[in-house]
DNA sequence: CCTGGTTAGGTTGTTAACAATTAGATTGTT
DNA sequence: AACAATCTAATTGTTAACAACCTAACCAGG
């Protein structure tokens, strides 16, 4: 998961990024320059500059002479993107199905069978469960291999839903049956059968979606 | 269209934004700091924040320690992008169908019969043509009311796609199919049938990209 | 003639000081 | 006491100098 950062703004951006995600800074924190450029031992510039790579990404919002601050976490947000989710991720599922090759499928199929074990073994780790989630949906999204799709959905909007599980104490929807539908899912990207992948995907997320809409 | 910009590197980003899409900056130009700092009369810190804004919307790419230059375009990029399109513009129309306000409404036709004027008169004014139509496109889009999905295509997409139409000579299709297509879709919005206008909307883009995949 | 290392120039990455702007507190007035 | 204007402190925006790095030209050796 780690890139290689080569220089000092990559490695602030990517630190900045974890700590937000995961909550060690909570939304609503002011970021100030000069206190967090000392904090962590660089100037402002390369801080500024991971600052702003933030705020292209939603995930702090700044106001011209006032600042920046981490982003609340807001329902009816990540209910907006959990929307375009259903569409483009069911995309993604067309595209794989006829792209994916049968290495990446074996390695899907593999890593399917570590989160029912994980499962069965840590019932109700919610960390591991959340992260193996993620992964099966990201190696179908790379599968596609349409570029633009992946940069949406990975860099753009995949922060956000994780910031938004991390800290949402009322987790999600029963994880068995999330591991069901990506059985079936695998199921039909291994018989070629993009349409169904598809629509399958689409209710998976569908479901997710449901459940925060209350 | 202009967004106020009250700080240096925005008035920055604007200026090089316009440039790099209508081609004022050819693609694969090298964006030196000191170089373009010097004509636009402003310092290196402002540039660098501006070409790192262009770098997160893809219109230029930097490689660390070497420099900035612009993106050359890419047919198989923009046809990726068309596959988006179709999928979220799908979408919006959907969104846009329960949710634009009849005032909203007329205003998009009101476009429409100006579109239809400028094709009657200035028959081949590519560049009014084309701007008739992302204005058509940007209007449903903001209909949705789902703020990332704004977000996705008109800040992320659409630069892109206009850059290329800018400047491919090969200029797409007959426009007055395009204006029947989107009469067709504004029907179907004042009719509330969002399914209608999402599969009208799905054929009118697919038909575009159909066009680009030769 | 080609290959490898070395060096010089130029470009970006980073820092630290300065200018501009904002937000909050203080003071004076009604 | 409430309100307005002013002033102060803190923070961001900007600049310019310095350090690190890459590229390309040059030279030596095979």
């Amino acid at each position: 998961m780690e890139i290689q950062a080569s220089t000092q703004a990559d490695r602030t951006f990517n630190e900045l990024l974890q700590a937000i995600v995961t909550g060690q800074i909570l939304p609503g924190s002011r970021l100030r320059e000069i206190e967090l450029a000392k904090e962590m031992g660089i100037g402002r510039g390369p801080l500024r500059e991971a600052l702003n790579r933030l705020e292209s990404r939603k995930l702090v919002t700044k106001v011209p002479h006032v600042g920046a601050q981490v982003v609340g976490l807001d329902v009816t947000e990540v209910i907006e993107i959990y929307q375009l989710r259903e569409n483009l991720e069911g995309l993604a599922c067309e595209l794989a199905a006829t792209r994916m090759s049968q290495t990446q499928l074996d390695a899907l199929a593999r890593l399917i069978e570590q989160h029912a074990q994980y499962l069965s073994d840590h019932d109700g780790q919610l960390y591991i469960e959340q992260e193996a989630d993620l992964d099966f949906h990201f190696m179908i999204i790379q599968g596609s291999q349409n570029r633009w799709l992946i940069r949406l959905l990975c860099d753009e909007l995949y922060h956000r839903v994780r910031m938004y599980r991390f800290q949402s104490a009322h987790n999600r929807g029963r994880p068995s049956q999330a591991l069901e539908d990506h059985k079936r899912i695998l199921e039909a990207l291994q018989n070629r059968d993009g349409e169904l992948a598809s629509m399958l995907m689409k209710r998976h997320i569908s479901a997710a979606r449901l459940l925060l809409e209350q």
